[in-house]
DNA sequence: ACGGCTGGCTTCTCTGGAGCAAGCCAGATG
DNA sequence: CATCTGGCTTGCTCCAGAGAAGCCAGCCGT
């Protein structure tokens, strides 16, 4: 009797993501990742997330696929940090999806406060998570920028 | 302390997003809504869920506005149904995307095992989770139908 | 050389939700 | 009158998240 239903065998293939992703730090690591995090220190301050989740997620998202480690030097010490995979990359429309959503049906308490989906070849703000609404291009993580009024712009990273 | 964070205020839209949808029962309630599930059997039967988990996230969609509860006549009784907001039914862009990334990067042990997102309209199976990459025709949710290789095509139910 | 700092974790306790099973209530059905 | 069915609620156990503390290796200032 496990504490969580096990859906990476399901037929539909939304429950098998889910089985993934259907968790909120899993979607937010990748965000950050998205954004550049690379590092366990990046992803610790910049989503002031538990440690011992934070670690736990980040063990759970290489083993599935979605990002990978990757040792560098840090002076005399070898340390990792975790990249995206093209797999996990490719979670952009998804997160796309759920800014747009967010946006329209969850807004912020200060109308002030927006994040936009930047097409950077562009320039356009686009309501498509996977195409551009201005000029058709599609977008992969490193076409896009996340353009925020509370914050520098973000330009995606891909693999 | 509360057992899990609250990001309802946060300024980025996927955390606000999240903190309504980010949870796999949620989401795969919306899944089984979009497909005409509305009442508690159906959605009990469809995900082999739990019942206090059915009820408690049922609650929480309603109140959070994805789903309304309507009466309807059981004979001599009154009883509730659930179907889905506008709110609700506009996820669906984001339930397309985790289909369509679910079919290419976690796929079913049996590769017979399909799932796709067609245009009803035009007949043609979409890589799009918002727009049709066949006809370029905007996707709302009457206007899909999920096409499973192991089971009858469902025609999604808009509002 | 020694104490403190930093990055990257692991380990501890506490709490509440998930999984499971059982119970409950009202109307229909036999 | 008894059973069935739909729509829940309640109780149990167990584990993941929240939070804090600890730990280890290397660099750094004195």
């Amino acid at each position: 009797m496990p504490l969580r239903s096990d859906w990476s065998g399901d037929r539909c293939p939304i429950a098998r993501s889910l089985d993934v992703v259907g968790d909120p730090w899993a979607l937010l690591v990748l965000r950050q990742a998205l954004q550049g995090a690379r590092r366990y220190e990046d992803f610790r301050r910049s989503l002031s997330v538990a440690d011992n989740v934070l670690s736990r997620r980040l063990a759970h998202l290489v083993e599935a696929g979605l990002l990978r480690r990757e040792p560098y030097r840090d002076g005399g010490r070898t340390r990792q940090e975790y990249r995206l995979t093209e797999a996990g990359a490719e979670l952009l429309p998804v997160l796309n999806a759920l800014a747009q959503w967010g946006e329209r049906h969850r807004p912020h308490a200060d109308p002030a406060v927006h994040m936009d989906v930047v097409h950077t070849a562009c320039g356009a703000v686009t309501a498509g998570p996977d195409r551009c609404t201005a000029c058709g291009a599609e977008l992969a993580a490193g076409d896009v920028t996340w353009r925020k009024s509370w914050a520098g712009d973000t330009a995606l990273v891909g693999v």
